[in-house]
DNA sequence: TTGTATGCGTTATCAT
DNA sequence: ATGATAACGCATACAA
């Protein structure tokens, strides 16, 4: 439903925006040189008081607001920021926005939401807006693989700081991010202490250095048998290959379940439940992420608490302090802590 | 834990980015001019093929990339727009941010992500980045009051589309927003028809209409004994107003709670749990917006579905539809349809 | 088919 | 204390 006001005369008619006002035209009806007005405004060099005031009240009348373009052609830099992330649908990646928007904001600097979808040819586009110096510099928090490679070329001749997520194979970073390896390490240390032996790990993409970290903390504090398999960090993927194992008898008398994130672990838990399988009576479940659905569902998911608001604006405000300076940012790691949060989906496995 | 890998010597020192090839650069290396050079990449008018083909092959050894500010100086636009909301961890405008951010991209433009926090000062400064021409628009999805006179001077004079919220005493808007009054309506019928007949409304800021809408929906289609109580759309606030009821024994034999948004319905919902109070047995509660965690808390939550990926894709399709031809969108209003989700908190009133 | 000159709006440099 | 001029990097009107 649209209704068009316009015809009801409700609004004048003037579709054009007509030319703004330029510091030309405030010199000029203040009879001074565009040099004198910029000084005015900036506080850069001493003016004569009458004239200032002057100035200021052209400046007031014309409603002037200087043009930040061309100022940002002039010095070479925009104080903007591009932040690239696969989905700000996602609670973890909003509050990583939010993180780094709040950093980018108390440094005077706009943020560009570069939204990917997981799409290689949308990433590679606002890829370009670094290239095309749009943006002083780039915070990167996707891992999608294709764009290992573009990335590399940037790297070192922009900046860009990796949030949350390691790229494989990428050397020279700077990168904030929770600290994987001890997340599933907590996790392991949870389910052995529960006394389970024999568990199913739903991992990341192969590539990811973070779902490996997790995968490996894992394997090795738990002690028991693992069987993994590979999802995607989609809900669909967790649901998926739980189901499937469960059909095909390959869940046999395994008594937990680690998802690489909590989506996966929220396709895990519906997938049990379609199967009539009890969480925690017969299968405890453990997420990742600690999105803020974790603590909503029934039951509420135990899982790995991340901190996606500190990753966003560590990396963010990591990143400006050597865009502010023209460099480009050294090779360094920010890890943040992670927390086990033990809620309702783990248990001690039924005896049998 | 921060541990810089410069010393290690793992990382060349460079750490000044050097100056990036320019027009001029690729036209002295190709022997042309730089319109030429201008006109090859851009196609706008033909070039020998011969001449072509060595300016691409000077483009692609220098690696030169075309500064998009200098073009965007020169065309008096940016392709890049504004969009403000409170607060971007919030699903509803996480989702209203993607449809934004798939419009923009779809028309090749930016979005530049302003988060307010419901701050005024930063609302202003966000705002101050189309007074200076940074950005060619702005959807604006926040009805925070202190600023609507400074929005109402923009508007007019700016591109501005208004997202979700119409802000009162505004006119000559383009706006995109769900069909608040009908949701109320929704929710009234829906309780009524379940045999309540004395609910409590925990409505949003007296100032925005959107609340208005739904509350006068609701009160219209419920028919019964209504109490009003203003809250301010966050989880606390919910709480607190139905605890103070609670305490003070003004909720009397009430059997149903309408809260303007989510947010408030899952504070009324911790309230009532606290107190002792069962849902939907004893009272039955309904939200508004439907967001990610309705259908995941428990009792589940019935709720009005607003479209809100649809609201920020409409509003700035809508927007940019204006701002690619330079002019400023005239007045009118897209409303968008809302949908009653039946969940596990509302049921009949217990018999008394 | 190609080049020259000009302008976009600002700030820095150098003069006065 | 103030101004003239150049430069940022590009696109385009005009000329050849």
């Amino acid at each position: 439903m649209t209704r068009d006001l316009r015809e009801a005369g409700l609004t004048q008619q003037r579709p054009v925006v007509r030319r703004a006002a330029s510091i030309k035209d405030v010199a000029a009806a203040a009879g001074v040189s565009p040099t004198t007005v910029s000084h005015v405004l900036s506080g850069n060099r001493p003016v004569n008081e009458e004239t200032a005031a002057r100035v200021r009240g052209v400046v007031n009348r014309l409603g002037y607001v200087p043009a930040s373009l061309a100022r940002s052609l002039q010095a070479g830099s925009t104080s903007v920021i591009g932040l690239l992330i696969p989905d700000i649908s996602n609670t973890f990646f909003a509050e990583l926005a939010k993180g780094a928007e709040d950093a980018a904001h108390d440094l005077g600097y706009g943020l560009i939401l570069c939204n990917t979808e997981f799409d290689a040819d949308r990433e590679d586009r606002y890829l370009g807006m670094i290239r095309s110096r749009f943006i002083d510099g780039m915070v990167y928090a996707s891992g999608s693989p294709p764009s290992r490679r573009r990335l590399e070329a940037l790297m070192g001749k922009f900046p860009i700081a990796l949030a949350d997520e390691e790229v494989e194979g990428l050397r020279g970073a700077l990168i904030a991010g929770a600290d994987h390896e001890a997340g599933g390490r907590l996790v392991g240390e949870h389910l052995r202490a529960l006394g389970h032996r024999r568990a199913l790990m739903l991992t990341g993409p192969r590539d990811l250095r973070s779902g490996a970290a997790r995968a490996h903390g894992f394997v090795q504090a738990f002690g028991g048998e693992v069987v993994e398999r590979v999802g995607d960090f989609k809900e669909d993927s967790g649901y998926r290959l739980v189901a499937e194992l469960l059909d095909a008898g390959g869940f046999e008398d395994r008594t937990a379940v680690f998802a690489a994130n909590d989506l996966m672990a929220f396709g895990a838990l519906a997938a049990l439940r379609e199967a009539g399988v009890s969480v925690p009576g017969d299968v405890s479940v453990v997420g990742f992420d600690d999105i803020r659905a974790a603590s909503l569902v029934s039951p509420s998911l135990t899982t790995v608490h991340q901190p996606a608001y500190d990753i966003g604006r560590t990396a963010t405000a990591q990143l400006l302090q050597y865009v502010s300076r023209g460099e480009v940012p050294p090779a360094s790691r920010h890890t943040l802590p992670v927390e086990l949060k033990v809620r309702g989906s783990t248990a001690p496995p039924a005896a049998r």
